[in-house]
DNA sequence: CGGGAGGTTGAAATCACTCAATTAGAGTGG
DNA sequence: CCACTCTAATTGAGTGATTTCAACCTCCCG
């Protein structure tokens, strides 16, 4: 396997925007310091000031706000290509811890390094703002889900979407991915207790939707997943949407 | 009172940035054609390609969604000075509805003014990514309450980020702000039943942390609330952190 | 003063939560 | 290769927050 580089970066953000070969090169010409994160451990936290953009090269990792009875909120899941603290380059601080799930390699990329880039190529700082621009989408997605789907149709999309977002750079095995998430992770991220987490992955399995392994998610039967989960992947501003998409332009 | 202006939209950039006086004049220089739009009117659709940035200069407004079973998820509450569209600029479409509550003002800028003003002072490309920044730690706010906080709290933390926005744009008084929702938006926006906002109101205005009649919200014990609410401002990256905020950086 | 939208109330139903115990699995050391 | 251990998954029972339904009230406005 190769060694992941920024051309997972180039890859995910070729998949929203549209990149001039010389944009391109620029983005390859990035120079960032390789950094690994062992499994399940903070390497972030709100208020930090953070003087590099880090980009997920490999693994898999989340943000989240912890409340004050000790309750968590899983707020985004970072998947390879990400950038995982954009928002620190114009806001200074980033308001959301962040922690990996498993084993991580991340890529940090200097801010000066970035705006600079910005400064030579203008198209480039469109293409990262694309980013923050998609995961508000995403965030408002999430919220549609939180206030107004109930439990099984929440879960089925943020499976849905996880799906498509790998597909987007490469990492979904046709209809399946790597997906190390426990019980626990999935009900913090939907706002769910951990026990109806359980049983709402038994209904989806039992009405064979999906096949959800330690490790390893799999779309049995992708139409009606995205039905069960009334999935439109248009917010996620792919260009070419997935195979079976609800609705396309 | 002075007719609402592109003054408010660079006062409330000014909130969370800094504007050098040139960025302030080439700011004041945007020429726009004004927009009215009556209540209760939706001005926006889930794949409108506007080629206009449109600014509130004045009403309210809202960003929604609606599911399949007829169900209404609000997503974001719009108040003078605020961009209702910027995705649009690198995203091509919206991917929500926008609603008004109020009759409204509207000011809409053509997106070769925005994009030229950002090349000849690429600061103020910064400022407007800024705000879509901000918004986004919005919805993560939203979340945050819909997964973790029960009724009475996510109230309360609404109520305490309107009123901190609205201070930022100079509109409100002292703690006091026009808001003309009815229970249903509040629930729509909440996660809630129009039914148990009615009940949660209730709680609020018996514990003495606010006063809400129609149009009008006003927080009697701002510090209570915001404790109620575990309201932290630091989202919303005000510059000068309004008066008895929780914990200041 | 009539109409209508929005607010309020009560009762029953439901979705999801908590608590607590049990089972399954992966990794470790003997 | 088997105990041992720890974490995660599963199950059942009881509880609680919020919803739904349906009725009634109130206020604003023409």
């Amino acid at each position: 396997m190769a060694t992941p580089s920024i051309d997972l970066l180039i890859r995910r953000l070729d998949s929203t925007g549209s990149l001039s070969a010389v944009e391109r090169m620029a983005l390859g010409c990035l120079e960032g310091t390789p950094v690994s994160v062992n499994a399940r451990t903070d390497f972030g936290r709100a208020g930090d000031r953070p003087r590099c953009v880090h980009v997920l090269l490999e693994g898999f990792a989340y943000r989240y706000a912890l409340l004050p009875e000790g309750k968590r909120q899983i707020t985004f899941f970072h998947i390879p290509g990400d950038i995982l603290d954009l928002p620190a380059l114009f806001l200074t601080t980033i308001d959301y811890d962040l922690c990996s799930v498993v084993r991580s390699q991340l890529l940090a990329i200097p801010h000066e390094a970035i705006l600079s880039l910005f400064q030579e190529h203008p198209q480039t700082a469109h293409l990262f703002w694309r980013e923050t621009l998609i995961h508000a989408a995403i965030f408002r997605e999430w919220m549609i889900g939180m206030g107004r789907r109930q439990a099984l149709a929440r879960a089925a999309h943020l499976f849905c979407e996880l799906i498509v977002r790998m597909q987007a750079v490469g990492l979904a095995d046709d209809h399946a991915i790597a997906l190390p998430l426990t019980q626990a992770d999935l009900g913090d991220a939907l706002g769910l207790s951990a026990v109806h987490v359980n049983r709402t992955l038994q209904e989806l399995r039992g009405a064979g939707l999906i096949k959800l392994t330690r490790g390893r998610l799999e779309a049995i039967d992708w139409d009606r997943l995205c039905e069960a989960a009334d999935f439109d992947p248009r917010y996620l501003h792919e260009h070419q949407i997935g195979p079976g998409a609800a609705r396309s332009l």
